[in-house]
DNA sequence: ATAGGAAACGTAAACGATTTCTTTTTTTGC
DNA sequence: GCAAAAAAAGAAATCGTTTACGTTTCCTAT
């Protein structure tokens, strides 16, 4: 590999200059500086990453914190928007795994690495090496759970299911039936958004028509739909925690002779690809992987570059709804 | 962050003793040597990872090139392994982006950072950069496609072609229809082992038989399958080159009053979850990612470890045909 | 022509670890 | 009990950068 000294002795100038002349700290471009730039390019001339990390306690390099698998599609997407916009912003990405870290401390990982900040994709939000990594020196952005005094971007949980609600409204619907998926954040916003709708609207939500049910899960929101569909006073519309049950439904469904939208209205939730490659295509949510990764980034290079007046904000970004075929 | 320096005046030694009792340079666990490895584990110390790698140009760190979108069941399950394994090994994954580096220069990326070894899980295997990464002295493990004289982990694509063709024939089938995905060594294995199972059963295939299309397309894919089944000769079976378009073709072609495996049996690849949770369950071929990432690991482990006696290998992963609902 | 100041460059000290070499301490054999 | 060998600890160099601090060079104004 070839160092700052290898180009200063080609050049015959001091190391300091070499690093001067690549960090453009002379002024302005003399010949000299214009010089040693194109030397350095010659000899293909790269930073050592570890020295300059070392030195200036700067690695550009983030942390992304993922517990779960990355079998979900809405996660593999915005993981895949996030890691555009660090090679926009010249940052990498590494993963910040448990390893030798068994008691879950990711800050020291963190540390370890000389992490300039953390996403936090998705995790175990009560966990205390979660909360200890966020609330420490250590620019860290949550996406889809808030903390107060940390940055955070969710998406609109809340207002989304306030859209679905007043959609199948305007379509006739009355009786609407919800499955919620795991406890937590999103699915609390979830449902709050669905009562506020529903009250807002002069719906009457009957207890039974909430059921408390698993992301991703189709056999178990199959098994929900059927016993909705077996009450007296059954729903004529059922919203579904997420596209990936609400396809699962829908296609064992039709397997056992009910017709969708004919025999019931469904509604997912994510947008995935293959909901709407398919006939009846889902009417579903799909959120702005795309804006959620910008604004993180734009919170996190913030909290970064100025860390002194950086104040946490929390952020929404708001998903659009997909009508589809599901909804009569 | 506390450093050797610290934990040296706290015990009253030098930085050298230090750095040995952790590392355990010392000649068994003298008192002394539990002492600082016990002062070091209170004061919270973890050593600097830009300075060992400064001094040692060992990161720890391995870079994972992954050009296309996270988008596939397959890759993010085989990206999950790759990460279970790191951890195991106490290696980070770090995402080898392009970034500033614009002329595809993986290489220049991975010697900045310090990499230890490069895992390849998809790249256009033809561009100038993942080559020249591939034959430079960086360990690099490639995964689906076979360079001469690298470490190669693929999985069996030739022989798990001939398993299905096998597998369908046993059940009677002997019009088998072949809808290839996108051009490449994984495709050129599947259509041999296609041919070659077909020729030793004494299987005739009609040139329209085998069709060239793209992988997670269902639209495309049912395209396909209804021109096949417009021919007078028409096949009995099709063998599709991913669940993802199988499914949704399996999908679109219900609902245009085709049924399968009554009307035409469908086979899929790569064992994606919903594949199985669905009716009817697909038949489909399904990779064993948790051994690919194994084997990856033993290859890049030894190549980093034994830089001068290791030799490159090309390893087949066998998968697992999984027999489901879609073929008579 | 020269003093004064600005700009450019060089020197050297960091950053935090590892490691060679040297010195000190301990052990061992007689 | 002492010399020699072995073991442990310390001192210092080093990895490749950045950067504070001096020094030199070069301009400009008097």
């Amino acid at each position: 590999m070839v160092r700052l000294k290898d180009i200063a002795e080609v050049c015959g100038v001091s190391v300091a200059t070499v690093s001067r002349a690549l960090n453009g700290l002379t002024n302005e471009n003399r010949e000299r500086t214009a010089f040693i730039c194109q030397t350095a390019r010659d000899m293909g001339y790269y930073p050592n990453a570890a020295a300059r990390t070392l030195k200036t306690s700067r690695s550009n390099n983030l942390g992304i914190l993922y517990e779960d698998r990355m079998n979900h599609e809405y996660f593999s997407s915005l993981f895949d928007e996030l890691r555009r916009e660090a090679d926009a912003h010249g940052y990498d990405l590494t993963f910040l795994g448990q390893g030798d870290f068994s008691e879950s401390n990711y800050y020291e990982h963190a540390r370890q690495r000389n992490l300039d900040g953390v996403i936090v994709v998705q995790a175990d939000y009560d966990a205390a090496g979660i909360i200890r990594l966020a609330t420490s020196s250590i620019p860290t952005v949550i996406i889809d759970h808030t903390y107060d005094g940390c940055d955070c971007v969710t998406s609109d949980n809340r207002s989304s299911m306030d859209q679905i609600v007043r959609h199948v409204y305007a379509r006739g619907h009355r009786r609407i039936a919800f499955i919620q998926g795991e406890k937590g954040a999103v699915s609390r916003e979830r449902l709050a958004g669905f009562y506020k709708a529903c009250a807002e609207l002069g719906i009457r939500v009957p207890v039974e028509y909430v059921r408390e049910g698993h992301f991703h899960d189709p056999a178990e929101c199959t098994a929900f739909i059927r016993e909705l569909m077996r009450m007296d006073d059954k729903p004529s519309c059922v919203l579904c925690p997420d596209d990936y049950s609400c396809l699962g439904a829908l296609w064992l469904l039709e397997s056992q002779g009910v017709r969708v939208p004919a025999d019931i209205s469904l509604v997912g939730y994510d947008g995935i690809r293959m909901s709407q490659m398919m006939t009846p295509r889902l009417t579903t949510y799909c959120q702005d992987t795309v804006q959620i990764a910008k604004e993180v980034f734009t919170l996190i290079i913030d909290a970064i570059e100025n860390p002194e007046t950086h104040i946490p904000k929390q952020i929404t970004v708001s998903g659009m709804l997909m009508e589809g075929e599901t909804v009569r």
